[in-house]
DNA sequence: TACATAATGTTATTTTATAACAATAAACTT
DNA sequence: AAGTTTATTGTTATAAAATAACATTATGTA
């Protein structure tokens, strides 16, 4: 288990107590109490933050939220939902689509490491 | 079946014809020859293009390609490979994986729109 | 023709991300 | 502990990606 460094932490804590995803501007601009000053040192943390699979960037969004799944130290199969109208993103840990994707993927002939799945549509609430 | 606009027109030919994904700005100076001059021109056709099902963004790139599932007239559901090596992104049209996730959309109470799926590894090339 | 709608042209600006380099701090070696 | 390497941080400047806003032109249609 990695230990997080004072700024990976700094924003490693924000975007853990967030509902929803932050941008790394929106991110930059609620540490700046906190002495991370420039775009650099969030983007740094961010990085290093994914690697260790603590976090996930929301490509369509570019946005990121904290891991949902404990278990996932790293973050080589990610999957979420994307409701359209109220924005809600939720993380889905399913080891049936996992298994699904990577036994597909080695079909292919592929040696994959990493997928990123994102779906769009209406989440219970707002359809 | 829907004509393309001028402008329309020559963004998708140079995505069509080339080989790899092509990014905005490149679009833009590969067509200010073409009388294509300011960035808000490529965005205004990219986004109808997509809506049209003639083009996918690649999130993860911030790039383009062409679909090359002739029959994707909109596209609700993309998949694609990208080899960490040498950059190669394949479409994959497989209607089971596209079959399975919309099943498991509507399982998780979701009123699903639209997915897009990002595989990354070593293409059988590189591997 | 007259009206509405869609597409285009243009300038400026916003948002997202990284390059480059100097300064500290932490970890490792003898 | 002193010296060396490696990782992290701080800082300034800039690059890259995307959009806002508004004027103009083209296209479809009643």
């Amino acid at each position: 288990m990695q230990t997080l460094t004072r700024n990976q932490q700094i924003v490693f804590d924000i975007i853990n107590k967030s509902s929803e995803p932050l941008k790394a501007y929106t991110i930059l601009s609620n540490v700046q109490k906190k002495g991370i000053k420039a775009p650099p040192q969030v983007y740094r943390a961010l990085d290093k933050l994914i690697e260790m699979g603590k976090i996930h960037k929301i490509e369509s969004k570019n946005a990121f939220v904290a891991c949902q799944n404990s278990s996932c130290n790293v973050s080589k199969a990610t999957a979420f939902s994307i409701c359209e109208s109220c924005e809600e993103v939720t993380e889905i840990s399913n080891s049936k689509i996992s298994k699904y994707l990577s036994n597909f993927a080695e079909k292919a002939g592929m040696e994959y490491k990493r997928y990123n799945l994102e779906f769009f549509g209406l989440c219970k609430k707002c359809k």
